[in-house]
RNA sequence: GGUCCUGUGGCCGAGAGGCUAGGCAAGGCUCUGCAAAAGCUUCUACAGCGGUUCGAAUCCGCUCGGGACCUCCA
């Protein structure tokens, strides 16, 4: 079954047999976020469809090292190379400390990503405490003659690399035309091309976060980060390197630039990129202003949501489409995950319940090959699901008496199901926080209204019904007895 | 302006030459004191025009929509 996984690569854009460097091993980078202001849901998008990848290999039974950086200096506002970083500008404009911004959206990702059910990277390394790393890689690209000082900043010399080598590899474009572009630059005197990007950049006076380097007090550049640390934890070469496809054109496109600089190697084997979350058809971001924040979502708070959804729904939401696709972002679509959920999570639960038979007349196997066939074609996961949800036809239909399954069979789909959904989709049951008071409670007048029921006193059932009703409790009656639903 | 991607039923979304995606919604049925829920089941599709082919949603061309990147972005 491990061999059979194939993974889109960027690098050459074909889907192949995804074969590791190291058997059994899997090194795993995926550039992390800029902790400047809070995550929004395309960023959650991304993490997520690295979740399931990531819990699809150690399903495989690969060891995964994966690891995922903080950016939390050094990034600029626009590719000019001057002025504040993002961190500085924002503090300046909340008054606080640098650090302290970095601080509180570092935690604001975390929660996030924990209300998103992902499994936290095995190590998350921060771009300030690897200024070391990255001083030493700028030392060596330029002993290689692939950058130059100007001004006291460190610039990469693209165009004296993509003499040497393929520089567009990632983005297919043509060097020429990038070279040549007469877009508008605006006092670029340090560079001397347009394509060339910073290394290290030398702070100005009023510059904050700044580090002692070889060319005086500075600060390193966005792309390096990832470069010296991917390197130092992965290696020189690794597995797969992620990200949003919208870091494909410019930093992944440098990060290979610099490795190959500095070590003469390409880093990732597999480039893996996830497409972007749109809402009403354009690109969810900050600079767009149409970023949803996850908390909004779940609390309903926005004008483009009738109600709230619940993280899970909303990763569900997301498993429904492949992670290569944009994923248009409005609220029927979400309530149409929402019942989709509650469908197949209703599945498991009656998966539980289930009466076994002498035999089976429907291939458990058959369904557990489709689905890892599914996940082996590039972590599709809309087409896994689409087979869950036939498999939870199947138990409805078990459960009906119009289908049956062996004891040995019961067992393996009980199993299959409840790791499949729970540990590789990493799907969970919502819990509702009512507490155990509220669950006591209601099972007394559950069992008050059964009795009345039972009576026939239909006067009296239905008025707690309706009373409930009225408070936001929903009471059904189902043959297996009476639940209720809050909200 | 340049480069590239994309257009699937009421909605979201898979598929990529012949074989039903799936979910939601809608209709029917079952269960039920009623209601709700739940379950089963049915239906509706490949932007338009032309071409290749025995056969095209799937390949090619044109037209018309939508989007991304070329600036920071997941």
């Amino acid at each position: 079954m491990q061999n059979e996984l194939k993974i889109y690569n960027t690098l050459n854009r074909e889907t192949s047999i995804f074969k590791p460097l190291h058997k059994d091993y899997v090194g795993m980078y995926v550039c992390g976020p800029t902790v400047y202001s809070n995550a929004h849901l395309g960023n959650a998008r991304t993490y997520v469809s690295f979740d399931i990848i990531y819990r699809y290999l150690l399903h495989l039974g690969y060891k995964v090292r994966y690891v995922r950086n903080i950016t939390d200096a050094g990034h600029l506002e626009g590719d000019r190379d001057e002025g504040d970083d993002k961190f500085a500008k924002k503090a300046k404009l909340e008054q606080v400390e640098p650090m302290e911004i970095v601080q509180r959206y570092t935690i604001d990702f975390h929660e996030v990503l924990q209300q998103f059910n992902t499994l936290p990277p095995s190590i998350e390394p921060t771009a300030t405490g690897h200024i070391i790393e990255q001083i030493e890689m700028t030392k060596k690209i330029l002993a290689n003659g692939y950058a130059y000082e100007s001004n006291g900043s460190i610039y990469f010399d693209v165009e004296k690399f993509s003499s040497e080598h393929h520089y567009t590899i990632l983005s297919n474009r043509n060097i020429e035309e990038l070279l040549n572009n007469t877009r508008e630059l605006d006092g670029q005197d340090e560079k001397k091309g347009r394509l060339d990007f910073a290394l290290w950049i030398k702070a100005k006076p009023e510059h904050i976060m700044r580090w002692q380097s070889p060319w005086g007090e500075g600060f390193p550049g966005w792309h390096l980060e990832c470069s010296a640390m991917s390197s130092k934890y992965l290696g020189n070469e690794f597995d797969i390197h992620g990200g949003g496809m919208d870091l494909i054109p410019t930093h992944h496109t440098n990060e290979i630039a610099q490795n190959l600089a500095c070590h003469h190697t390409q880093p990732a084997k597999y480039w893996i990129h996830t497409n972007m979350l749109t809402v009403n058809g354009q690109k969810m971001s900050k600079s767009l202003g149409n970023s949803f924040l996850p908390s909004e979502l779940f609390s309903g708070n926005h004008p483009l949501l009738d109600k709230g959804y619940s993280p899970m729904t909303v990763r569900f939401f997301m498993l429904q489409a492949h992670y290569r696709s944009t994923l248009d972002f409005r609220n029927d679509a979400l309530q149409a995950a929402e019942k989709g959920l509650e469908r197949l999570m209703n599945g498991i639960q009656m998966l539980e319940k289930l009466k076994s038979s002498d035999s089976s007349s429907f291939s458990v196997q058959d369904i557990k090959d489709k689905v890892y066939k599914a996940m082996n074609e590039d972590f599709n996961t809309p087409i896994a699901l689409a087979h869950l949800f036939d498999a939870t036809r199947l138990i409805n239909l078990v459960n009906d008496g119009k289908e049956q399954i062996s004891e040995t069979d019961l067992s393996d789909l009980q199993s299959f199901m409840n790791h499949f959904v729970f540990n590789v989709l990493g799907l969970k049951p919502e819990i509702s926080n009512t507490g155990m008071l509220t669950e006591e409670l209601m099972q007394v007048i559950i069992g008050i209204r059964s009795a009345a029921k039972s009576k026939k006193d239909f006067e009296t059932s239905d008025f707690i019904r309706d009373q409930l009703k009225n408070i936001g409790i929903e009471i059904k009656d189902s043959k297996e007895g009476t639940y209720y639903k809050i909200g």
